[in-house]
DNA sequence: TTAAAATATGATACCGGTATCATTGTGACT
DNA sequence: AGTCACAATGATACCGGTATCATATTTTAA
C-alpha cells in the first residue's frame, strides 16, 4: 500500500471543475486537440497548472489502448555499447512523448521471454530487441498481440522482424582479410559466447570465412571463446600466447577483448604490433585514444539506436513502406595496433 | 493507431468464461490469492494458459492504484557506473514483479523534472533519483503525489529523502589525505564538471579539505574540470603538465579520467608512479588489471543498487524504520600508480 | 433570413482489471 | 436440527482517462 493510503491525485475531472468546462474538454484542451477554442485551452491549461495536474497514463492507455512505452531489451547494460544504444534510444523517443521500458535478459532467451511477458502486459506500443535469438513462445506472444518489432545489432534475412544493425559477419570478414593482407599468417581469435548470441557466432564465421578463403584451413587451437570482460580477454590471450608460439596475429571480437589481450601482451614484454599484432571490435573511446591505437571496427550504434527508434514510432503510427533490413554498415578503423 | 486497429486481446472475462468462473474469481486465482480454491485456481490457470493471456497491467493499476513500476534516473547511461546501478537495481525488481522506467537526464535538473512528471504520469510507486540536485517544482511533485524516493551515489543530511551511497567527500579527502601520506606534495586534481553535480562538488571540496589540512593552501591551478571522457582526461593531465613543471602527482576524480591522463603520460613518456603518481575513483575493472594498475577509490555500486531497490520496495510497502542515510561506505585500493 | 456546414462542447459509455460488499456453500459445535 | 463461523464465489461499481455520438453554437452560403 502507498505511503499514505487515502491520498487522493488530481484528476481531469479537478482540472475540468475548476476551468469551468466538462472533463472531455479539458481531456482535449490538454492532449492538443484542435477541436477546443484557445480561449478554453488557455482556460484549462491554466487551471491544470494551478492543480498541478499530472494525467495519468494507466487510465489513458487503458481507453485509447496506447500506453507510449517502447520495449526495449539488451543482453547487459554493463556493456557500453548497448548501454549507449539505449541512451539513444531513449534520447530519440522522449521527445515524442514515449518512455522506455528497459531490461536486459543476460543473453538468456527464455529471461527475454519474461521481460517480453511483462512489456506485453504494460501494452508496450512497440518492442525494441537486440539480435534474432528469440524462443518460440516470445515469437508466438509478439505475433499473438501483434507489437511492432524491431531487431538491432545484426541484419539478417532469416529474421521475422525488422532489422536494424550491420552484418557483423562481413565486418568479421573484412577484417580478417584486412589482416590476412597485411601479411600475417598465424591470425589468433578471441570472439565472445557464442551460446544464443547471433552477434558472436556471425563474427566468428566472418573469420572463418576469410581464414577459408585463402585456402588456409581454419585452426581451432588458434580460437578462443571469452566472456566479455578485461580479464578473461587477458586470459584468453595468455592462453593463445603458451600455446601457439607462432601467433602473429590476434582478431579480438570486441574492444574489450582486445584490451585485456593487450595488457597480457604487456605483461609479457610483447610489443604491438611489432611482435604481435591486434585488432578488436566495436570502436570503443578508449581504443581511438589509447597508444598505440587499437586497429578496429566502428560500429554506428548512435545511429542504430536513432534508427530503432524512428522505426519503432512509424511502425505504432502504422506507417507503410518500412525497409525490413536496415543496413547502417561499418567502418574498418586501422590504426596502430595492426 | 496500432498495426491492426481490430485486434481485440485476450481478457480477464474470456479466461474466467473459459474457466466457467466470474472475472473477479479469475482475477483472484491468478494473482495467487489465497481466496480461491485449488481446484478453481487449477481450471483458471489451464483457461489463461489456453488463451496464452497476458494481463493488462494499465488496467490492473488504475484499480489497485499501484503501477509496479519504479522510476530510475541516472545523469548518464554512458557511464559504467551508472548503467551497472542500473543494472544491478533492475536485477533486484524484476523478482518482485517490479519493472524499471529508466531515464538519464545528462545532468541537467530541468531534464531530471521532465523525466519525473513522465514517472508520476505512469504512477511509479517509487523513485530512485541520482544525487541530491533537483529542481523545486519536482520536489513538490513529488510531495504532492507523494512518491516513495530514494537517492543514490551520494550521501547528505541536507536531503529530504532517504540517501543509499557514500561519502563521495571523505573519500576523496581520504585519497588526498593518502597521497600526502605518501609523500606527494605538488598534488594536481582533475574533477569532474561541478556544474549540478554534488558528487563532483564533494569530491572536490575532500581534496581541497585534505590540502588544507596540511596547511597547505589550495591552488586553483593545479585543479582541472574536465568532461566525463578519456579525451578530455588526457587534455587536462596535458594541461597540467605544461603549466606546472613541479608537479608530482595527480588525483583525477574518477577513473575514466584518470586514464586519460595516463595516456596522455604515455605519450610523453613520463612514467607512473615513477614521475608522475595517479590516482582514480570508481574503480572500474580496467584500472584493476591494467599495467600499472591504478590506485582508486572502490565504490560499492552493486551494493547501492540492491540497497536502493530494497529500500524502494520497503517504502512501497508502507514499512517503517528505514534509516535515512544508508552510508555503505568505500574502499581506499592502493595498487601500483601512487 | 435561413438552411447547411463547420466548429465547439457535452453526456455517456467503455477500456480491463480489482475493491468492496453481498451471497452462497460448508463444516463444526452446541 | 439449528446456529455460527468461515471459506469460496459472485454482482456491482469504480479507477481516470478518452472514444463515440449527440447537441449546441457559430460561420458560411444561398
Amino acid at each position: 500500500m502507498p505511503t499514505n493510503p487515502d491520498h487522493k491525485p488530481v484528476t481531469i475531472r479537478d482540472v475540468a471543475r475548476l476551468a469551468g468546462v466538462s472533463p472531455i474538454t479539458a481531456s482535449r484542451a490538454l492532449s492538443k486537440s484542435h477541436l477546443v477554442k484557445a480561449a478554453t485551452r488557455k482556460k484549462v491549461e491554466a487551471a491544470a497548472n494551478e492543480l498541478k495536474f499530472i494525467s495519468n497514463s494507466a487510465a489513458g492507455s487503458l481507453s485509447n489502448r496506447r500506453s507510449n512505452m517502447v520495449g526495449i531489451i539488451v543482453p547487459t547494460l554493463s556493456n557500453a555499447i548497448f548501454a549507449d544504444t539505449i541512451q539513444s534510444i531513449t534520447s530519440s523517443l522522449m521527445p515524442e512523448g514515449f518512455q522506455a521500458l528497459v531490461g536486459s535478459n543476460e543473453y538468456c532467451p527464455q529471461r527475454e521471454e519474461d521481460i517480453i511477458r511483462t512489456f506485453i502486459s504494460h501494452r508496450a506500443d512497440a518492442l525494441i530487441l537486440t539480435g534474432h535469438t528469440h524462443t518460440q513462445a516470445a515469437e508466438e506472444m509478439i505475433a499473438q498481440y501483434m507489437i511492432p518489432t524491431v531487431e538491432i545489432w545484426n541484419i539478417s534475412d532469416k529474421s521475422k522482424h525488422i532489422c536494424v544493425g550491420m552484418s557483423n559477419y562481413q565486418a568479421a570478414f573484412e577484417m580478417t582479410s584486412f589482416l590476412i593482407s597485411r601479411g600475417y599468417k598465424n591470425i589468433g581469435y578471441i570472439g565472445g559466447i557464442l551460446e544464443n548470441n547471433d552477434r558472436s557466432q556471425d563474427r566468428m564465421r566472418g573469420y572463418q570465412k576469410a581464414i577459408e578463403r585463402c585456402g588456409w584451413s581454419v585452426d581451432p587451437s588458434m580460437m578462443r571463446e571469452s566472456a566479455y570482460e578485461f580479464a578473461s580477454g587477458a586470459a584468453a590471450m595468455h592462453s593463445l600466447l603458451t600455446k601457439s608460439r607462432n601467433l602473429d596475429c590476434v582478431f579480438a571480437s570486441s574492444d574489450i577483448l582486445a584490451f585485456g589481450a593487450l595488457i597480457e601482451c604487456q605483461r609479457n614484454d610483447i610489443r604491438i604490433p611489432h611482435d604481435i599484432a591486434l585488432a578488436g571490435f566495436d570502436n570503443t573511446s578508449i581504443g581511438a585514444i589509447h597508444k598505440p591505437a587499437l586497429t578496429t571496427i566502428s560500429v554506428p550504434w548512435q545511429r542504430i539506436g536513432l534508427k530503432a527508434a524512428e522505426i519503432a514510432l512509424r511502425l505504432i503510427r502504422g506507417e507503410a513502406g518500412i525497409n525490413k533490413i536496415n543496413d547502417l554498415g561499418f567502418d574498418l578503423k586501422v590504426r596502430d595496433t595492426a
